[in-house]
DNA sequence: TCCTACTGTGTGCACGTTCACACAACCGTA
DNA sequence: TACGGTTGTGTGAACGTGCACACAGTAGGA
C-alpha cells in the first residue's frame, strides 16, 4: 500500500531557526510570556512567511485538550431526511461551542461498523466530550460513552444507564398531554393519535400524555401505531384510523410529518380539517406552515436543546460538576388553523 | 481557569508492564508483526483488563495520518433547514468513507469566526482531507482549503480559484435544458422560472438552461428572482409571475422547496395544477411527493455525490494523481403530476 | 555592595505512539 | 562446526508541541 508523500509541513523549530532565536521564545508568542518587541516582530515575520500552522496532533497529545467537542447523530437517515429538527439542534450546538471557541465535529452512526469506528474516535482523545442526539435506549454507543467516562451530555431523554450523564430535552408526557387537553376542550369527542416511534422515549412519552389528557375516555382502538415520524407513516396511520373509527373528530399526530401526512389522508377520504376532524402535532418544525391548513403543534425549542447540550459539556470540560438529573425546556403550544 | 483532572488512561507501557513484555512487542500486536502465542494472549488479557485505548493524537502525531475527513458544510442555515438534500449527500459521503476505513467528522461553517477555527482545524492535522458542499464562489474558506494542499474535493460546481481540486456534481445547464423542454413540449405557451441563489453557480446554471430551452421565446420578465431555495420564496417568486403575467401556463422553479411554495401560491390564486399552469422542480427531494401533485423534477443523485466526493478524497490519499477537470452524475427527470 | 524583583531567553523533558535497528534464540543445511 | 534464514523480543529515537527550569541582564532599594 502506497503512502503519500508526507508533505513537510513547517513546525516551531523552522521558524525559530528563521527568526533566530529558540523554540521557547516561538512558542511564548505564540501562546503568551515574556517577548521583547524585536523577537516578536521577527517572529510573526516567520511565521506569514512560511505559512506555519500549529500542528493540532502534536498540542493535543501534550495538553490533553482537542478543544474540540464532538456531536453524535444516532440513527442519521430518519434523523437527516425526515426530522428538521436534527439541523436546528446542530446548529445551536455549533453556535455555543463556537463561542467557546470549540470545535464542533459531527459523527455519524448508522450501522454497527460506525459504532465501533465512532467508539474508538470519541475514546482516542481527538475530542474532549460529546454531545448525543435521538439515542435508542438500546444503542450500543450508549454504554461505550459511558465507559469512556467522558464529559457528555445528552438531548433527549437519557436511556436508563446513563444516570451519570446529564440530560437536556422537553416533556413530552406533559407537552402531549398539554395539547391533547386542548383539543379536547375545542368540542372533540371521538380523539385519536398516530403514534410513532415507540421504540423510543419520545414517542413512549408522547403517547403517556395522550393517555393521561383523555382519562377514562381514552380508547385503546384509535391510536394508530406506526414505526417512524415521518410523512409516509402519517397517511398509513390516519387511513387505519378512520377505517376503525369513521366518527373519529380529533387526531393528536406524534410529529409534524405524521400530521402533514394525515392531512393527506383526510383530504382523500373527503374530510375537511378543521370542519370534520382537528388535528395537532408535535415539534413546530417546517412542516407545520407548509400544510394546508397550518398546522397546531407543539414548539420544540430545537435551538435551544442544541446549545444548552453544550454548554452542559462546556461546564464539564470547566471542571463543574454538572447536576445529573438533567433539564427540560419549556414548549409553548402554537395553535393554528388545522384544529 | 481550573483544568479538569488529567484522567488519567492506560498507555502502551502500562500493558507491556502488566503482560510483562516491552513496548514494542504490544506495539506489534496491536499493528501486525511476528509475536509469539503466549506473549499475544498475555497481552491481549491485558488490554481488555485495563480497557486500553490507543491514543489517536499521539497516533496522529507520529503517522501523520488521522484516518479521518472532514465534511464542510457552507451556509448551514439554509442548508441544513431547508435543502434535504445535505442529508443525503452526508450519508453518502459517511458510508463511502465508512468502507474505507476512515472516521468522517462533519463541520459546519456560519460565520466568519467559524471559517478561521475550521480552517485551523483543517490545516492542524486532524484530518486527511476534506470535502467541501454548497461553495459560494467567494467563500473565503475555499482559498484556505486551496492554500493548505489538503486532499479535497467539492461537491457541486467547482469555484473559480479551485483548479487544483476536483469536484463532482451534476449538469445543471443540460438538466434544466431538458425538463424545460419538456414542460414546453406538453404544450405550455407562457413558461416563467423562479430563479433562486444566483451568488451560486447552481442557482446561475439552472437559469442558463432555462434560457437555453427557451430560445427566442425567453422573456425576461417572465424570471422571478429570488435569494433561496426555500419554500417562502416560492409563495411570493410565483405571486410576482402571476402579476407580471396572468396568463402564464407554466413555471420552471428552481427547486423542489421552491415550486412547494408556488403550488401554495397558484392554489390562493385559484388556478389548478396542471390544469391551468404546469410546474416542475428541481431535486427530487422528500418535497417531490409530499406536494398536491406530485412533482414532476430532475432526480439529483444525493447519495451519490457523496459518496463520489468521498472516492475523490481517499483517491488522492492513496497517492492517486486525479485528473481535475471534475466528473458529473447523470440527473434523470422524472415526471410526476404537476406537469 | 548585596539582595531582590522583573524582563527576557534558551534547554531539556514529557505527552503516547510507531518504526528502525540490534540482538537472541532456534532450525536446517553446507 | 559454522553459516544463514526465520521467528521473536527489547531499546532508542522521533513525530511537534508546551512547560518547568535555569540563567542572564537590568534596575531599584537597603
Amino acid at each position: 500500500m502506497s503512502r503519500p508523500k508526507p508533505q513537510k509541513r513547517a513546525t516551531v523549530h523552522d521558524i525559530a531557526a528563521a527568526a533566530g532565536v529558540s523554540r521557547g521564545t516561538v512558542s511564548r508568542v505564540l501562546n503568551g510570556g515574556y517577548v521583547s518587541a524585536e523577537a516578536r516582530a521577527a517572529i510573526e515575520a516567520a511565521i506569514t512567511d512560511v505559512g506555519y500552522v500549529p500542528n493540532n496532533a502534536a498540542r493535543t497529545l501534550k495538553m490533553r485538550r482537542s478543544q474540540a467537542v464532538a456531536f453524535v447523530a444516532l440513527e442519521p437517515h430518519s434523523l437527516f431526511l425526515d426530522d428538521p429538527n436534527i439541523g436546528a439542534i446542530m446548529l445551536g450546538a455549533n453556535a455555543a461551542l463556537s463561542l467557546a471557541d470549540h470545535q464542533m465535529v459531527s459523527l455519524v452512526v448508522e450501522s454497527a461498523r460506525d459504532t465501533e469506528r465512532v467508539a474508538r474516535y470519541l475514546s482516542g482523545g481527538f475530542v474532549d466530550g460529546a454531545i448525543v442526539v435521538s439515542a435508542r435506549t438500546r444503542d450500543p454507543i450508549i454504554k461505550v460513552i459511558a465507559d469512556l467516562r467522558i464529559p457528555a451530555a445528552f438531548v433527549g431523554h437519557p436511556p436508563e444507564l446513563s444516570d451519570s450523564i446529564p440530560f437536556v430535552g422537553i416533556d413530552n408526557v406533559g407537552s402531549a398531554r398539554s395539547i391533547t387537553a386542548r383539543l379536547a376542550a375545542s368540542g372533540r369527542r371521538r380523539i385519536g393519535m398516530i403514534a410513532a416511534a415507540l421504540d423510543r422515549d419520545s414517542g413512549l412519552d408522547r403517547l403517556t400524555g395522550f393517555k393521561n389528557a383523555l382519562g377514562t375516555e381514552f380508547d385503546p382502538s384509535l391510536v394508530a401505531d406506526v414505526p417512524h415520524y415521518d410523512y409516509g407513516s402519517g397517511v398509513k396511520g390516519m387511513r387505519l384510523l378512520l377505517e376503525r373509527e369513521p366518527a373519529i373528530d380529533g387526531v393528536f399526530a406524534a410529529s409534524d410529518a405524521i400530521a402533514a401526512g394525515a392531512l393527506e389522508a383526510l383530504r382523500e377520504a373527503g374530510r375537511s380539517v378543521p370542519g370534520d376532524v382537528g388535528v395537532v402535532g408535535f415539534d413546530d418544525s417546517t412542516w407545520a406552515v407548509r400544510c394546508q391548513p397550518q398546522l397546531s403543534t407543539v414548539h420544540q425549542p430545537a435551538k435551544e436543546l442544541g446549545s444548552f447540550a453544550a454548554q452542559l459539556v462546556l461546564r464539564q470540560l470547566a471542571g463543574e460538576q454538572v447536576e445529573h438529573h438533567g433539564e427540560l425546556l419549556d414548549t409553548p403550544i402554537i395553535w393554528r388553523d388545522s384544529a
